[in-house]
DNA sequence: GGTACTACGAACGAGTTGGTGCGTAGCGTG
DNA sequence: CACGCTACGCACCAACTCGTTCGTAGTACC
């Protein structure tokens, strides 16, 4: 999360923007603040994102420490995204950013529905279990 | 502010970002939050801010109904800009978004100083008072 | 009066995120 | 086994914010 951060910022809200740049992030996490997901639960929980802004994004936060992923096998694999140690100071913003939004949703027109996330493929559970 | 937000949104956070979209709106209604402020005041207290993307996002934070434009005279006067009362429900996510860009400062190696404003130009005061 | 300041706006280009379309190696399940 | 799913990646383009440069009518102050 470091990279080319070290230089001045005039007030906290640029380095937050700076930080959590962009349309998909802050989504993504506030999506991942609720609870480990599946790359296609975040498919299927973010509707307008794309298969590419998603892989690419959800790479970035990697990068930056924000998210972590953990993957079984290789491709075709399902991978797990969950928010790391050091995203947790970021749940009280996501939440206020998304209770901001939920409240001005009837002013402006808009309607906040969270979309359906179906049940994913889980691997077969052991006969004993 | 209506425009075009008639839509379905997934989660809140995905219509605060519409609403506070880009790199300089939140940091001038930051700025904003702590009173009203000339142009040339927000000018100083965003030094990478240019003009251009200053007037043109004083504009559209009007459109938006989130700023309110006072001006005595015409070109060359001052205009002063504060934030409406619809953007009161704005101040505490505006307030979280400083808190966590002051938090993390250190970890990212990143310096957070507010720039030092000028006393600008006023216009004299009455003699009797 | 003269000059620096004020608050913009026009014209143009840069850059990055985002979008579209397509494809792939491997997995998982019927 | 066959096929749909999974989680990406490549190539290319679009779009919009942002940045640079320059200019202006009028104000404010010395």
């Amino acid at each position: 999360m470091a990279a080319g951060l070290n230089r001045r910022f005039y007030c906290g809200v640029e380095l937050t923007l700076e930080i959590l740049q962009g349309k998909w992030k802050p989504v993504i996490l506030a999506h991942l603040k609720e609870g480990p997901m599946r790359y296609g639960e975040l498919r299927a929980a973010i509707p307008r994102l794309s298969d590419k802004m998603l892989s690419e994004r959800l790479r970035d936060l990697e990068e930056q420490g924000l998210v972590s992923r953990f993957k079984i096998g290789r491709r075709g694999s399902p991978a797990t995204y969950r928010l790391t140690r050091r995203a947790d100071s970021l749940r009280s913003l996501l939440g206020t950013l998304n209770d901001w939004g939920l409240r001005v949703a009837p002013e402006v027109g808009a309607i906040v529905e969270y979309a359906d996330v179906p049940a994913l493929r889980r691997r077969r559970p052991p006969v004993a279990g």
